[in-house]
DNA sequence: GTCTATAACTAGATAGAC
DNA sequence: GTCTATCTAGTTATAGAC
């Protein structure tokens, strides 16, 4: 899923490679190293229980290194969002591209292999305040659940064209709810320990979403 | 490791009012006051981003008043988590047992009137690395978020005796999206720095709702 | 570019006066 | 019971050597 969130540590390569660009090869940068070990801590621990010393420790570089690549803190931190940000867009639309009906593809969204006791990491983020106070930080959430929000609403929306959904369903509203279920059901499943309450959201969801199947669209009829 | 048991030394206390009540008038005890100054800031800031100071602070009093009440940060995190989820069971269980067909009474709950931006309070903690390590301070959350599942089930499964809602729904799992959606349009809306988010994923999940109502069940039908 | 040293500040808790 | 020091460790950043 995160190829972003692989733990490479090899050794320290000294140079080359442009700003912001992996090396070809399996040794990332200084800069590289950074970025990857904010991403993971982000997850883990969030922003406000994310130290730059901790960065630096899990990246294996010095304090100097970090400051030279970044302004500070949150410099790092937009840019890792950012790009986790675009990573979940990539892996989404992965999904949702995918050849079927519009349930199907749907349902491919919905039953994603997914980490669930980890919870999202774009999600996790709307939880710190110093995140969604700072439009800058904000700004990839928004344009990232923004999207998604809209490529299930196409997704529907296409599926109602071809006869296959109820024409009565509100593509927008539905895809609302099918966004929420998926950061909701990391919630539920966090709060106990278990995967188990989001796997349930998620079948609960598709049975209510299967209702609006077309009788003449549903194979399965 | 986190021995964050509720202190027994306010059972010495020597002022009037009995343990974890607060004074009959307006005047709170200084136990009261740390307990809703924590409420009101792990719900702002988080577990992580809450510290002892703050909360004496908001609370207006000193270091020494806090540790004598309570053994530590921790320990005044779990009694300030057991209340608010004891206060969300019951703001819940308002809406879900009001008179009314099962679909009104999700409807209630779902419609609520709740300030989406601020997110939920009990959720909030389940993004909390500290909170879900910790079996006790996790406790009071899985409760919280069993029991509301199991009870929203309960309702669907009323329904569905009544004959009002379809026969092959899944009370359990899409009790579980129910709550999903809540949990997820708080992400949505906080994302967006908006509460329209919430509100859509909110109707979407009515409308599917809807859709199993059975027909002789249906009041607007 | 990368490192270590250091500084100013905050977190979380303890000690002891009153 | 409540208060004000005080303490150790961690946070975030800057300075300057290599």
């Amino acid at each position: 899923m995160y190829s972003a969130v692989m733990s490479t540590r090899e050794a320290l390569d000294t140079q080359a490679a442009p700003p912001g660009t992996p090396s070809p090869q399996g040794t990332p940068t200084t800069q590289e190293r950074l970025l990857r070990s904010t991403q993971e801590l982000l997850w883990e621990r969030g922003y406000v229980g994310t130290s730059p010393k901790a960065i630096l420790e899990r990246a294996g570089v010095g304090q100097g290194s970090m400051y030279h690549h970044f302004a500070g803190k949150s410099a790092l931190a937009l840019a890792a969002i950012r790009r986790t940000a675009e990573g979940m867009k990539a892996v989404a639309e992965e999904s949702l591209s995918a050849p079927g009906t519009a349930y199907e593809r749907v349902e491919g969204y919905l039953l994603r292999e997914r980490q669930v006791l980890r919870g999202c990491p774009v999600g996790r983020m709307t939880q710190d305040r110093d995140v969604v106070c700072s439009p800058e930080l904000r700004q990839p959430l928004d344009e990232m659940f923004g999207w998604l929000r809209g490529r299930i609403a196409e997704v529907l929306a296409e599926g109602q064209r071809r006869g296959e959904l109820a024409a009565g369903l509100d593509p927008s509203a539905v895809a609302a709810t099918v966004a929420a279920v998926v950061q909701g059901g990391y919630v539920l499943a966090r709060a106990a320990d278990d995967s188990a309450p989001f796997d349930a959201a998620v079948q609960g969801a598709l049975s209510l979403l299967a209702a609006q199947v077309t009788p003449a669209a549903d194979s399965t009829a």
